[in-house]
DNA sequence: AATATTGGAGAGTCTCACTATCTAATCATG
DNA sequence: CATGATTAGATAGTGAGACTCTCCAATATT
């Protein structure tokens, strides 16, 4: 398959995949000139996924690049893997300086009366602290009783899918590190579903 | 309060201030002479709600306006306005064409297996849609099983969220558009987190 | 042989969210 | 009350981001 067929089954601009590939998100095609190369399936999955990650997911093209690199090349540590992937995911917080002896008490708090771990280097819990933040700043504090509601509804489905992790190192990765992205968006459509749907039988019980 | 007491005093510059009035974010002050107006805490607050939107929650300005304006000044419909809130919202989704006769067939086929009311005249359903078309075409469908066990949790979650709508209309709407954009972040922080969470413990216990 | 396509590079465009500059009027202060 | 600081309001400029266009010489295709 041509570039240009390449760009029709994908359904895209010939410059925009072009442009995907200057930036490196999508690996070059095999050269077999110095004017062809050729491209095949890889390609036009590697299309779909960087169009998932830009689109659904809103990642900016930088964002998506460091997903897709952690996708491709993960180390030997999930951990640290999906540690990096969060931190690439929105929102971007700014990094707490070094001397602050307790930079996110708001999520600090939080993961005590869950009962979770705090790790202050892990890039969630300064996301936390912003989300936290934000909402009180806005005069919409979260109560404990909501977080408490809130985390342990999250905790099961953080539950449901670590028991659908592949054993396979890099598949588990993969799955891991597109599961975190690709899903979100579903949560929070659902959410806002659920929202209307619970209301409408409300009004219709009284 | 002076405009730039009022910047100082929410920390940020006063050419921003100046856009978000030029924008309409921000309701002007009261002009007490051709070149001066006095501003009050409600434009504090509104600026600090103005920085969660477009922060932590990650809106345009041009979302954060329509957020606004409908908190401002909602409807006597509650549920319109959620919707044109929810519509305001991302991810931004092209509208289905007219005379397609089923525009959104995977949201509709979770909500039928959720038991959830379908209409595809609201926005969260085709939210819904391209997050699942998004998800298939990067190779990571959803399950039935995920859809069920995710839309459970949110279900309980939605539930909980209006048990503590207020009754007085305004701050009802107020509540209800504001809680679905600003608690957001908290989830999906809380799902991140809770993923870390459920994973360390799995490693010490076996 | 004539026409079309390609890889690769560079430049152009459009939107966004600010940020800066300017002007005339008004304030605050010594 | 002179003088420097501020202000409202308008216009213009900036830098990042995500494409999109144009070129060119080298193939491919017909």
């Amino acid at each position: 398959m041509r570039i240009s067929a390449l760009a029709d089954a994908a359904g895209l601009p010939l410059a925009t995949v072009k442009y995907y590939l200057r930036e490196g998100l999508l690996h070059p095609g095999v050269a077999t000139s110095a004017t062809q190369a050729t491209y095949d399936t890889s390609h036009l999955r590697r299309l779909r996924l960087i169009r998932a990650l830009t689109g659904a997911v809103g990642l900016s093209v930088q964002q998506a690049r460091t997903i897709l690199a952690l996708v491709d090349d993960p180390g030997d540590d999930l951990y640290a893997t999906l540690g990096r992937a969060v931190s690439a995911l929105p929102p971007t917080v700014a990094e707490a300086s070094a001397d602050d002896p307790d930079p996110y008490p708001r999520a600090r708090a939080a993961l005590e009366a869950l009962g979770q771990v705090y790790d202050p280097g892990f890039a969630a819990v300064a996301q936390l602290e912003s989300a936290l933040a934000a909402s009180e700043a806005a005069g919409m504090p979260i109560s404990d009783e909501r977080l408490l509601a809130y985390g342990r509804r999250l905790r099961d489905i953080a539950a449901f899918d670590l028991e659908r992790m592949p054993r396979e190192p890099h598949a588990a990765v993969e799955y891991t590190v597109l599961g975190t992205a690709l899903y979100e968006p579903v949560i929070l459509a659902l959410r806002r579903l659920a929202h209307q749907d619970v209301a409408a039988r409300r009004d219709l019980g009284g």
